[in-house]
DNA sequence: AATGCAATTGCAAATCGTTTGCAACTAAGA
DNA sequence: TCTTAGTTGCAAACGATTTGCAATTGCATT
């Protein structure tokens, strides 16, 4: 009797399958690569995913991941993000499509999603002839202070 | 409906003036990029300024264009442009916000400006409990083919 | 299970845009 | 003119990312 897995969770992509499907190798390090990157819920940079990558396989290099992530943001697996000032930063693709504000004291990174401004945007495009491909919204600004 | 067309074309301040107010010293370098920046109406970058520069003074080097845009940032008296997969591009400060659409055929830059969409970000901004000090927010697209 | 081979790897070296150390030069106030 | 701190050109350094290459490995084939 088989049991159907509960889907409760937010959706965690299965990458390996999707691999095997494009005809791509599941390698050892690739596995790894994927595990992470599966679990994670922020928005790490190469060398975050290399660090987290050598406490499961030692031998897991930071080219490797390097390769890797070109490899999935060409799959349209993830989204690379290249916020100002630091390295490329990684999430998983598959949520639905959200923004960015980064809090420029901290460096942490808020989502959120503005249907009004990306209908905006859509129309701002057309006004001038254009079709968007894709876009980039980014919020830098800092805490308010409670007074 | 957005329709009075902004007053995007900087104006031609008095750079020279303005370093010489910040005890910064009018060097012949600075006064040839300071020219150059005047004048154009596009986004360089540091290379095409370092080109066109060449063409008054023979002696100036990239080291130097890079050294003066970094300054007149600091300043506030240029903003430096990040679009993705090329080097900073730069304009003079001075005129009205905008934004920028990316012709990702040709590389175009195209400038717009929306009130809506800035005010929407102030207000997202407003909810998450942040204050904006800056953003950036580029329209990546291609020329809708009349047909 | 053993074979064959293209895909993938780790490593080091290379790349790209940009920054920096340093000795020579120069703007600009006295 | 003198003085000196600011600025320069040059080459080397930089940080993030990519790449060449020989060794390794996934996996389709026997
Ligand atoms: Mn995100
Ligand atoms: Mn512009
Ligand atoms: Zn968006
Ligand atoms: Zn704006």
């Amino acid at each position: 009797m088989k049991k159907p897995a509960p889907n409760l969770a937010p959706r965690k992509p299965d990458y390996e399958k999707a691999l095997r499907k494009a005809g791509i190798r599941v390698t050892r390090p690739r596995k790894v690569i994927l595990n992470i990157l599966r679990e994670t819920e922020d928005h790490p940079d190469a060398l975050e995913i290399f660090r987290r990558a050598e406490q499961v396989d030692k031998s897991i290099s930071l080219s490797t991941v390097y390769r890797t992530m070109k490899l999935l943001e060409e799959m349209g697996a993830i989204h690379r993000h290249a916020f100002e000032g630091g390295p490329s930063r990684f999430e998983q693709a598959g949520g639905d499509h959200h923004d960015h504000l980064i809090d420029i004291e901290t460096g942490d990174v808020i989502e959120f999603r503005s249907d009004r401004i990306e209908q905006l945007q859509q129309e701002i495009a057309r006004q001038l002839g254009y079709d968007i491909v894709h876009h980039r919204l980014e919020l830098y600004g800092r805490r308010r202070r409670a007074e």
